[in-house]
DNA sequence: ACAATAATCCGAAACGTTTCGGTATTTGTT
DNA sequence: AACAAATACCGAAACGTTTCGGATTATTGT
């Protein structure tokens, strides 16, 4: 509990010098400089971070939004990957961490500026959040700089890091094309995802390439949930017997297809083949393994946090878009029809 | 950035008369509260937490001490899901959450009371934290409350939340016993883990119980990571032909004994039985499914956190412990020995 | 009508820093 | 020897809040 005043007063000299001395300036004597470290190190002092920010109006803090964290982000292991790369760029860069999570009933009751002027961050890395949460609007307008995950959104103070999600898709899509298949599905995301908007496009542009048509019908809406595209998959395959490939936007509705293929008595990959897309942990302990779309979550979130804290660091203009690479990893659930 | 001073000119009374009325104190006349609100809302105001820190000498901030917070915990959701029950139990209580992410280099720049001191946090919630870590001693000694989760460490300001790890190492060696077994190994984890101790303490007493002799050469340390395990088991399984059934200390590593005996051409659970501890979300992916001892881990930490809260909040002397259930998952890796 | 009490309000200090501007001392220059 | 420049230090204000003690006015009981 050792302030600067106690060190001022045991060193006889003061405040101002021993702030100086701490501080690492140049106008404070070799000797006396000694000797308030000296004191320092006895008196057990550590300085008291909340009076320093509350002068310098900077809290070296960011702030971690996280929409909905909870057990459900528990089996894509997305969120929490990420987040160690946040985690660790952020302390590299010497900021702190706080976590924000909200959900939408919190939402009402406070303003997305206000969390953050209250809670004084210098700016807000945002994560999992859909494209018409009201917040984003928000974000654009104020000037508390905010680099979003996995969402495109730019703004003045505003950036992104997402991989290339066209092109992810186009691989995958590709990859099943390759191998023959003619009648490939799609399970998608809810409508209010980002990544779902690309990853459409992508599918549709790669079978369109191969001058296969694009079927309105074959693109189903999973929400990214796994119970919903089993459900989603199993209605859609039992009509549909000529599908032989479904191309999912993420790994965990992938489970939900597989689930879904083998109630429905399809073998993997000889009757269905399945492509996912994120390269989460369980992927590779399904059976017959996963083929997905794999992309560096630790990096993402290595890449968002290093960008906001050059956005608050520079004055000049920051790069404002990252788009990360992402790669094709071919396992067993992908094979040529029959 | 209205403070609380544009208030009170603006509607023409002390900063003093605003902050009673904003928190609500009875000495301010109805009609003023409600012309300070009103000016309130109007010019935005959200008040500035760091000063009000300052002053109250409370942050109603606690931190989050993960050793070593990164991917490799990316495969058991254990941080993940204990994190997320904090989270929601911190935002109950209208405490703010900050991230310190530690490892043994930063331990060695920083004291554990100075970080804490510097970052001002009122108490501090600690994971995945080995026994001989040197800030054990630290929190024990400082006043700075604190609790663990999965660490059995007591103290004036310290606490702990568990699940009871004897009992359910008991029950699962009951299990296997149950269904015939004698020859049982335990593939546990490291000795500086506090859990290991407890759950090789239930695999003994449940042997002695049945009147089965403990061998100490089929307790093996797996170091709760997956290879380890894996080859450890593998050069285990390969000597001693007799094992039928093991007992391991954690799912990841159980996950690793299954990879071994694979390899070895044993199957499970025909040639070897197998049961894991945790119930991470892996261990109903694999194949066949793995039978473990179920733990909330969303729940451990919901708790943690409100035991912390509770000792900052209330002078009378706090419950430093709790004991949470666990539970035996029967699934598809435990069959009679043939 | 008068003191006692209650109801409102406010001034100023405090929390622990940083930093601007200034002063006193020493050194360097001619 | 006189002056400029460099060096080493410090006082006081500022950041935005809370809170103690007091001051002013209105209400009450007799």
């Amino acid at each position: 509990m050792a302030t600067i005043k106690d060190i001022a007063k045991e060193a006889g000299v003061s405040v101002t010098t021993v702030s100086r001395a701490l501080n690492g300036y140049s106008d404070v004597s070799a000797g006396t400089r000694k000797l308030i470290e000296k004191t320092a190190q006895e008196l057990n002092y550590s300085p008291n971070t909340l009076a320093r920010s509350l002068v310098m109006n900077k809290s070296r803090t960011i702030g971690l939004l996280v929409s909905e964290l909870n057990r459900s982000g528990a089996k894509d292991m997305f969120t929490y990957e990420v987040m160690c790369g946040i985690n660790d760029s952020a302390a590299d860069e010497g900021y702190d961490l706080v976590l924000f999570s909200t959900n939408t009933v919190k939402q009402k009751q406070k303003s997305y500026t206000q969390l953050c002027r209250e809670r004084q961050v210098e700016g807000v890395i945002m994560q999992g959040i859909k494209m018409d949460d009201p917040y984003i609007k928000e974000v654009i307008e104020s000037n508390i700089p905010c680099v979003f995950v996995d969402v495109e959104v730019e703004g003045e103070n505003v950036g992104y890091v997402t991989t290339d999600n066209i092109f992810g898709a186009q691989i995958a899509v590709k990859h099943l094309i390759n191998l023959g298949h003619r009648n490939i599905a799609m399970m998608n995301g809810h409508d209010q995802a980002h990544v779902s908007a690309k990853r459409r496009k992508g599918y549709e542009r790669e079978l369109i390439e191969a001058d296969i048509a694009v079927q309105e019908e074959y693109i189903i809406n999973g929400e990214f949930l796994e119970p919903v595209a089993e459900t989603k998959a199993y209605r859609f395959l039992e009509k549909n017997k000529h599908i032989t490939a479904v191309f999912c936007a993420s790994d965990l509705m992938a489970l939900g297809v597989m689930k879904a293929a083998t109630r429905l008595g399809l073998k993997i990959p000889e009757d269905l083949s399945i492509v996912g897309f994120d390269n989460i942990v369980l992927s590779e302990y399904t059976s017959p393994q996963l083929t997905t779309i794999g992309q560096d979550k630790y990096q993402m979130g290595y890449e968002a946090a290093k960008m906001l804290t050059s956005m608050l660091t520079n004055r000049i203009p920051t790069q404002k878009i990252a788009t990360l690479d992402n790669s094709l990893i071919i396992r067993g659930t992908t094979a040529p029809p029959k």
